[in-house]
DNA sequence: ACACATTCGAGAGCACTGCTCTTGCTTTGG
DNA sequence: CCAAAGCAAGAGCAGTGCTCTCGAATGTGT
């Protein structure tokens, strides 16, 4: 066999796919997901529009990668946030971490917009997406874990009643070593603390809020109280 | 002067224009935004497309709009709940009004997510939206005034120094009357429950919360709390 | 090593979009 | 009553996603 046996057509699929993705994030990060063109991408690549439906057979499945990609990419940074504040209480993580997503957003808007706003309509995104998905979620269950078994956790108060079944199976399902109140308290503060991001990426807080850093650092650290977060020392 | 002097034409724009909203509306709530065509609408009204450019310069304009619409639409909705209710304690209030926000939000998601979710890229809302946007505001902000006047808002934690400014600034342009601490946990407030609400449409709780109604529940009566609300009884 | 099968790039073409411009007809106001 | 303004219609431009066909390059089984 030769030395590169099936590799040469391989490879240059691989290259082309990337060479493709790489424009089509360029024309996301700058005109947004409406204005991401196949056309536009493949002319910028130097070739024809239909070559490019052999990598990407709709322009749905190029979006796609552009998801998980962007989902990928605010995980690591995520990731990151809360390897680099490891020494930090439990309180500090969360905040970091949480900044560290908004500060992503603000870097990656479009990209932000495309996994965290509307969906593009008409387009539900595959399972594919979910592993890639999870992963700052994840981080956030990891503080609260680590919290638990440091006395760094309180839990909340008691859940009603009309909550519990819902509360123990998401406990079940995401981290049945924390207290269920616990994990409900942190499924909703999650979507919050999206919330506080989304409502600055998309103007909401335009004529409202002006120091977007404070507003956002103090509502942070509510949020990991409301959750039971605290900076106990030991 | 005959009966209607410049009535005949003045009216009839009228209706052409608000037949072309109600058109449009449907091929929002049906398709989405990004799907809605002008060339569409108009040759489901029997007319030609240029024709619809008398009426709306620009798609654009047409979905600004609808975008003004869909913000009355929902502050209706809210006002509504919110005179309801206005027989019940401050923390009931304050539920009643989020529920009927994630109400008309489930009732009319493509409008919802044209409202709060990402903007249509490349567009950003003109002022004319500012008055119909702040009405859903201005229903929590009603509520924690009446709280305030018979002693149902408790005064929450003080403010850290960084925040200090900043919110006495939102309290002289929101509610000079609310004391700042409370004035900037509202704020926060209201993005975090648009928060919860957008994760429920847009599908981040897919595979996290089954129970969406009795999460959303317990969620919005813990931002109550966390407002200072409370249900005292005098 | 040869023949068969698969993959790929290119081009033409279809149906659709937002938007502009010109051509006439109708309503309006002096 | 007549000029001015408002209006619908049609043709047309540039752009889009996507499909199909056709050679050429590149694989694979015998």
């Amino acid at each position: 066999m030769s030395s590169t046996a099936k590799g040469v057509r391989a490879r240059a699929r691989m290259e082309v796919t990337a060479a493709i993705k790489d424009e089509a994030r360029r024309q996301l990060a700058a005109e947004g997901a409406a204005k991401l063109s196949l056309r536009a991408v493949a002319r910028e690549l130097g070739m024809v529009s239909s070559a490019l439906y052999r990598y990407f057979p709709s322009r749905d499945d190029l979006l796609t990668a552009l998801i998980i990609d962007a989902y990928d990419s605010l995980g690591e940074s995520a990731e990151a946030a809360h390897a680099k504040a490891a020494d930090a209480g439990p309180v500090q993580r969360w905040t970091a971490v949480a900044e560290a997503v908004r500060d992503w957003a603000l870097r990656h808007p479009h990209e932000y917009a495309l996994i965290y706003g509307s969906p593009v309509p008409g387009y539900t995104a595959p399972d594919t997406t979910v592993p890639s998905a999870s992963r700052v979620g994840l981080v956030f269950i990891g503080i609260l874990r680590e919290a638990h078994g440091t006395s760094g956790l309180i839990e909340p108060a008691p859940l009603p009643a009309a909550l519990r079944p819902e509360a123990e199976r998401m406990t079940a399902d995401l981290a049945p070593d924390l207290p269920p109140a616990s994990v409900a308290a942190l499924v909703a503060s999650w979507a919050e603390l999206f919330g506080l991001v989304g409502f600055e990426l998309f103007g909401q807080f335009n004529r409202v809020v002006e120091d977007r850093a404070a507003f956002f650092r103090h509502a942070v650290g509510r949020l990991a109280r409301e959750v039971g977060l605290v900076d106990g020392q030991g």
